[in-house]
DNA sequence: CCTATACTTACGAACGCTCGTTAGCCTTAA
DNA sequence: TTAAGGCTAACGAGCGTTCGTAAGTATAGG
């Protein structure tokens, strides 16, 4: 249980490690956004690292808590699978910077975290994989393992440049690409 | 036009910019690779970011010239978008070096060196959504906008797990990709 | 109610080290 | 004789982190 103002420190971290990068934000630059001194922050953290590590773990914990949620209800596998989707973009689109470090500053990490992290993101794609197997079971030409890593690195890209003011809600974004990855960009007629 | 040396320095400083990031790298890191002194690679380059634009502003060209050369040639539609994501994913795995600093440093150009990055970026951006809006144009149900991002999203990512050494050659992967990117992966019969 | 004690949170200075870069000198080959 | 390409040494700035200290707040004993 973090005090409520390590959490001040970690989200202002998530954001400036998301826009400028882990080793190119300072300590004193952290500071600085919090109206601190340097050396004050370790007052409440051990180390920068530290950071890193809580804000990554924090997006692994939200990651697989949504599959975990999506997998509970007693759904048709194809509708499982656009939980899966929707869940996944939503929670990138929901803290957006956290999502940001979590996909690019997290090879910063040093052992035995960086190890701790693979595992966990491992274990979700393996997670998300069976939810796609089951909903293509039906596809003989379709498999599993390249249709997760399709919709996964579609989905992950999201980070780069989504904007949660922009006018696209992240559930609308999450059934266009729903739509165009089940049925294909090739439609001669539309989705019934 | 730059020397065979430059050359060295610059290939280097894509290896190590890739695997550590540009801002973990530093210049005696990069000299001791190349067996030099740090300072002696002053006599080659004018600085760091020099390094980072010439690697990104290589394989912007890389994109773009095959681009050309895909749409060069008189082909139908489909066959044009088949070609294009067989290029996209060719220049990525050609170079995963240059690709993983074109997708995951280019952020850290100052100006008007950014600029000129992302605008070479939205120009190659736009050149691909034309092809991919010839492709769809008798599919009114998908967006060109959005099946662009999502094609460019999936092969993006590529730089992240791709394995050059690895079994799976590019053009294979690509074949697979454009198969579920142009019929869906709910496929009841494969296709013909 | 008052006081003693401990805890929290911050300050400001400093530590040892690394950073990108520059300057001047030496060697080699054309 | 010149120029290229390497060396060593050094510059000022900034890095993550530690230190002693102090103010404010909460707690507990009498």
């Amino acid at each position: 249980m973090e005090s409520a103002r390590k959490q001040e420190i970690i989200a202002e971290a998530a954001q400036l490690f998301a826009t400028r990068g882990y080793h190119a934000t300072s300590m004193r630059d952290l500071a600085k956004a919090l109206a601190l001194q340097g050396g004050s922050l370790y007052s409440h953290i051990d180390s920068k690292e530290e950071l890193l590590w809580l804000i990554v773990d924090e997006a692994a914990s939200q990651f697989l808590a949504m599959l975990h949620a999506v997998t509970a209800s007693d759904t048709p596998p194809e509708a499982t699978l656009r939980d899966a989707v929707r869940g996944h973009v939503g929670v990138i689109a929901n803290d957006l910077a956290a999502a940001t470090v979590y996909f690019h500053e997290w090879r910063f990490l040093t052992e035995p975290r960086r190890s701790a992290f693979l595992a966990r993101r491992r274990d979700y794609e393996a997670r998300f994989r069976q939810i796609v197997a089951a909903a293509v079971v039906d596809s003989p030409a379709v498999d599993p393992k390249w249709a997760t890593t399709l919709i996964l690195s579609a989905t992950n890209w999201l980070y780069q440049w989504y904007d949660p003011a922009g006018p696209l809600p992240p559930d609308e974004l999450a059934d266009r690409y729903i739509t165009m990855l089940f049925h294909g960009i090739l439609m001669p007629q539309p989705v019934p």
